[in-house]
DNA sequence: ACTGACTGCCC
DNA sequence: ATTCTGC
DNA sequence: GCAGAATGGGCAGTCAGT
């Protein structure tokens, strides 16, 4: 098909992409949403392309460059106050209600002329905004932001106002970034899977934009892995229980699952010396935290190469691995030296995507494996591991091998497809995870008391409602101490009867006999009497919720908290007692002992 | 030098 | 991370 | 089933203020 070129034309302002936003904005049918992204990438320079693609998502440029603008929500309300001519208190009072600042920009009357800005300029100009910093430079950020606001229209200072908070809620993402990209060249999205190809594996919305929009699908079908630019990592599907795996893929592997961080390292041996990069699971680049890590990783035998493991602290003295709250602890800009003393890692590999010059995405979980451990295995070095696996028949099989990985102290099982590919950017069935939490079913939930809710944003703004807060009972003091917030569980239809329900037990103050900690009170009181099933994946030492919180010992906290159902059976001074929670996190040190 | 508020990023 | 929803 | 958008605990980093 023969694609004319596009018509040369002015350089695009900023103010017809926020024009292109809004009509988006404003359309339910993804399809039409993509026409509308076609037409607007078909007006632009495969440059502009580029940035548009970055801008939509929030960006200002690959995600594995890093966009931090450090303004958000706080500093954002300083500036629309400024720009608006209002007070502070209102401008929060309205993204309340509105769920989004963005929003409240075009809430009010505009006075302000716009300069015709160019897309490039708004670039820069944000770029520039980025990067101020050091003393002076929260005010400064305010300052330039406002001014930038004022040089544009309403609508334009809409999404300028929530490109900075990385939130532009126009319903579409990198995927619908593609479509449209093939919409562009073709009128339709058959070419989605080849784009979707060429972002997999060289995960640069931006690139891949400009690249399309420059040089067509034949410059798209050129692009394959290159050592150094990350691959967008496969993930995991969920599943409540061995027979429920084994049913669904039948005959599997099995490998234990780490609870880490995962880690994508990049190898590149040239004449003197190696490039070694790490990515995180959502492609940022963590090359600097690790030099004990990369030191181990110099002696991998490859010229090139792509692999995936997790990383995970560990104690020197019994070899066994540290919980997560301590391994996320070698995340860090400074004292790398001393934490990775205090904080040894070892990194247990998974996976190997790329070998020397070659793609090892097409070939077989068990091919990868094998490929994996050949070079692992012979590098000999104390901080580096393959991953066990085993093959598993049957749910039993199955079900032993995960107590067995449990017993140990490790998080469950990730259960794979012996013969399925590496498949880049994917969560499927192809990686199942069964995880520790779902042993014993039931008793892993907590009877909790609402003692409070906080509005929401974006769609939850129009239920008054985003979270609740939650506690437990702590029969000594005869108080409600806070345990964690709910944000999810509930559907749309139940935020609004929680909604309800809360606002009938609505009280002004803090009750008396209710403990939280300072930054977590609610939007709104509620007296401790709305009783709710909750189920969380472990029971963690807090620095912030007052469950279990003495002089000298932290309070307990839910991680990955959630709703199940309500509790009509029991009165609030019947929830789980902080006692209660107290043992089930001792339990959970000794799982193998039931 | 310390703390608290805020932000960004791990899970 | 988990979960829900529109398509 | 996909893509997107809500939300969680808790860590380090930055900056303002004392």
């Amino acid at each position: 098909m023969h694609i004319p070129p596009s018509p040369k034309r002015f350089t695009m302002h900023f103010s017809e992409v926020a024009h292109y936003f809004d009509l988006i904005e404003r359309e339910s049918s993804r399809v039409k949403m993509t026409q509308l992204l076609a037409e607007l990438f078909k007006k632009a320079s495969p440059h502009e392309a580029r940035i548009i693609a970055y801008l939509s998502l929030g960006t200002l440029r690959a995600t594995y460059e890093g966009t931090q603008f450090n303004f958000a929500s706080k500093g954002m309300v300083v500036a629309v106050a400024r720009v608006l001519d209002i007070s502070e208190a209102a401008v929060s009072t309205s993204a309340t209600q509105t769920g989004d600042l963005g929003a409240v920009i075009t809430l009010h009357p505009w006075t302000h002329t716009d300069s015709q800005a160019t897309l490039i300029e708004i670039h820069r100009a944000l770029v520039e905004f980025e990067q101020l910093s050091g003393s002076g430079s929260v005010e400064d950020k305010v300052r330039y932001f406002t001014t930038l606001l004022q040089s544009v229209d309403a609508l334009s200072a809409r999404y300028l106002v929530r490109i900075v908070l990385q939130k532009l809620r126009l319903g579409f993402s990198e995927m619908t970034l593609i479509d449209a990209l093939s919409w562009a060249l073709v009128g339709n999205k058959s070419l989605h899977d080849r784009i979707e190809y060429a972002f997999n594996v060289s995960a640069d919305i931006g690139f891949i934009a400009e690249l399309s929009c420059a040089g067509g699908i034949a410059a798209v079908d050129s692009i394959g892995i290159t050592v150094g630019i990350p691959i967008r990592p496969a993930a995991a599907e969920r599943l409540p229980s061995a027979a429920a795996i084994i049913e669904k893929i039948g005959s599997a592997i099995a490998e234990p699952k780490f609870d880490g961080f995962r880690l994508q390292v990049h190898v590149k041996k040239h004449d003197e010396k190696t490039e070694l990069r790490f990515f995180s699971r959502n492609l940022l680049d963590m090359s600097a935290m690790f030099p004990d890590l990369k030191a181990a990783l110099l002696d991998l035998p490859v010229q090139s190469a792509v692999v995936e493991g997790e990383a995970l602290a560990f104690d020197e003295q019994t070899g066994s691995f540290l919980p997560f709250q301590e391994t996320v602890k070698r995340r860090r800009k400074y004292d790398i030296q001393s934490t990775m003393e205090e904080l040894p890692l070892k990194l247990v590999l998974f996976d190997i995507l790329y070998l020397n010059g070659e793609s090892f995405l097409e070939k077989s979980q068990s091919e990868r494996h094998n490929a994996l451990a050949t070079i692992v295995n012979t590098t000999n070095n104390a901080l580096l591991s393959v991953a066990e696996e085993i093959r598993v028949e049957t749910a039993d099989a199955l079900q032993h091998y995960f107590l067995q990985n449990i017993t140990a102290g490790l998080e469950g099982v990730v259960v794979k497809r012996p013969d399925s590919s590496y498949q880049p950017g994917k969560r499927n069935f192809n990686w199942i995870k069964l995880k520790r939490s779902e042993r014993g079913k039931l008793d892993d939930t907590i009877d909790a008391v609402v003692l409070g809710y906080y509005y929401g944003k974006g769609k939850r703004a129009s239920f008054g409602i985003g979270a609740c807060l939650i506690g437990v009972y702590n029969k000594e003091e005869d108080r409600f101490e806070t345990i964690a917030k709910i944000g999810t569980g509930f559907s749309d239809d139940e935020w609004k009867e929680l909604r309800v329900k809360c606002d009938t037990q609505k009280v002004n103050d803090c009750p008396h006999n209710v403990m939280v900690t300072r930054g977590l009170e609610p939007d709104i009181w509620v007296a401790p009497e709305i009783m709710v099933v909750v189920r969380a994946d472990e029971i963690t030492r807090s620095p912030a919720h007052t469950a279990g919180k003495t002089a000298d010992r932290l309070g307990f906290a839910l991680r990955f908290p959630r709703f199940l159902e309500y509790r009509f059976d029991k009165s609030p001074t019947e929830a789980t007692s902080v006692d209660e929670v107290v043992s089930l996190f001792d339990q959970q040190k000794v799982v193998g002992e039931e």
